[in-house]
DNA sequence: GTAATAGTGTCTTTTAGACATTATATC
DNA sequence: GATATAATGTCTAAAAGACACTATTAC
């Protein structure tokens, strides 16, 4: 093994670039959706993909801005929403070469999680010649531009895998929420269907556990009798 | 918002240095324990850090090794043991400005499992002027170079979140193994004692589940009745 | 026999699935 | 009244904690 390791001979091997990119869910009705754009510029000119970009690096190959902050700044370029308002968290790291026809780019993903309630205000950010949420179950739903639909998958499987065991759900909710608003989020993002008896007797432990609060009022129905609403008390999460 | 995502501004941009860092981890009787390597060059020369070295990129920025093999190769390269011994999944990426006082390098954390047994054939990498095995309970556990003991923290915390809804820990047992071996495993990752009769029961559904099967002969004892030995069904994991 | 470790059985508590029942609303 | 949705209660099954008990070995 040659001793690569070396401090100066490092400092002249060949760099990639380093992208955010990132997978923004919410749910709609009883749909779990993501935010795609649809590709301004070549590669894969007209095609779909997830919102990204780089990260910017300051000069001489010094500084610049953390991942985390990338991440948020894409993350307010493609959404216009203030920080805070949805849920961000690192995905995974993709970096197979010729993942990026344009050389070698590896891309940071990140895990996003907002409101239905901010809908009408996505806009898409200067790279995109459209922006708009997508069902997954849509029969339409688009092939995906570069590795994107891995990222795809593999942020399905992380939003899956959390959202028994943290309170992430309260992130695609409007505020306040219904009990069955929110077992209609945990129904889109599994894709199985849950006795209300059952799933209330959990939303009952939340408000036992003090997770969540009652909030004033009670949600107007067409027809039935009107739900109790209910917010999140986020620093009990 | 200035529009930096065109292709040709992006091909400028200043790049960062992308590496690999390995959090592997072994149990030794009842302690959990890391590899470190002492640090043969600066920056942090003579300080303890986390095994890891530059992901290799093609001439003029193309192509190279995957991330994945990069973390591989390191593996092999630190451990000398070959690809397959161990279990290793990506754990998360470091990207700080100012983690390394070299410039701008991101780091992609990996996070690896072995068994003691391979323990005597550990050796250093040719950046190591030592390399051992600490365990996280000495008291003497060094203060580590980088931002090194956020990965180590957070390499813990996916661990003890993985062993008990994972096959994981069998990474971590000689084969065979006994049940109490895998409970010595569980207790030194969790920090808990587990009732033996209880963890015996878990052990009884895992034989039952197919997961674990009767392997031949029994494990030699100082005193006391000898323990029957089992091995992980990999396949079925 | 004692001491030590391997292994089983049982009681209780917690949680989830299945599903009957009551409550409040519109028509 | 009929129908639809909200909310509660109960039976059962699976899994974990507590802990008494039996089995096999060295001495």
């Amino acid at each position: 093994m040659e001793p690569i390791n070396s401090e100066e001979q490092v400092a002249h091997f060949p760099r990639p670039q380093v992208a955010v990119d990132l997978v923004i869910f919410t749910v709609v009705e009883t749909d779990l959706k993501v935010l795609l754009i649809e590709r301004a510029l070549p590669p894969f000119q007209g095609r779909w993909a997830l919102p990204g970009g780089f990260v910017r690096v300051g000069p001489g190959g010094i500084g610049g801005e953390s991942l985390e902050d990338a991440a948020a700044r894409e993350l307010a370029e493609e959404t216009g929403l203030p920080p805070g308002s949805a849920f961000l968290e690192q995905l995974y790291t993709f970096g197979d070469p010729g993942r990026d026809p344009r050389g070698r780019v590896i891309s940071v993903a990140w895990f996003a999680l907002m409101s239905a309630t901010w809908f009408p205000w996505i806009r898409g950010g200067s790279d995109a010649a459209a922006a708009r949420w997508w069902s997954l179950a849509d029969p339409e739903f688009p092939a995906l531009a570069f590795d994107h639909p891995i990222l795809l998958k593999t942020a399905v499987a992380r939003l899956r895998g959390k959202i028994d065991d943290s309170p992430v759900a309260f992130y695609l909710v409007p505020d306040p929420f219904t009990s069955a608003e929110l077992q209609a989020v945990h129904e889109a993002v599994k894709g199985v269907a849950y006795d209300p008896a059952n799933f209330r007797r959990r939303f009952r432990r939340m408000v036992e556990d003090g997770l969540v609060i009652a909030a004033p009022g009670k949600r107007a129905a067409v027809v039935g009798r009107r739900a109790a609403v209910w917010s999140w008390a986020k620093n009990r999460g």
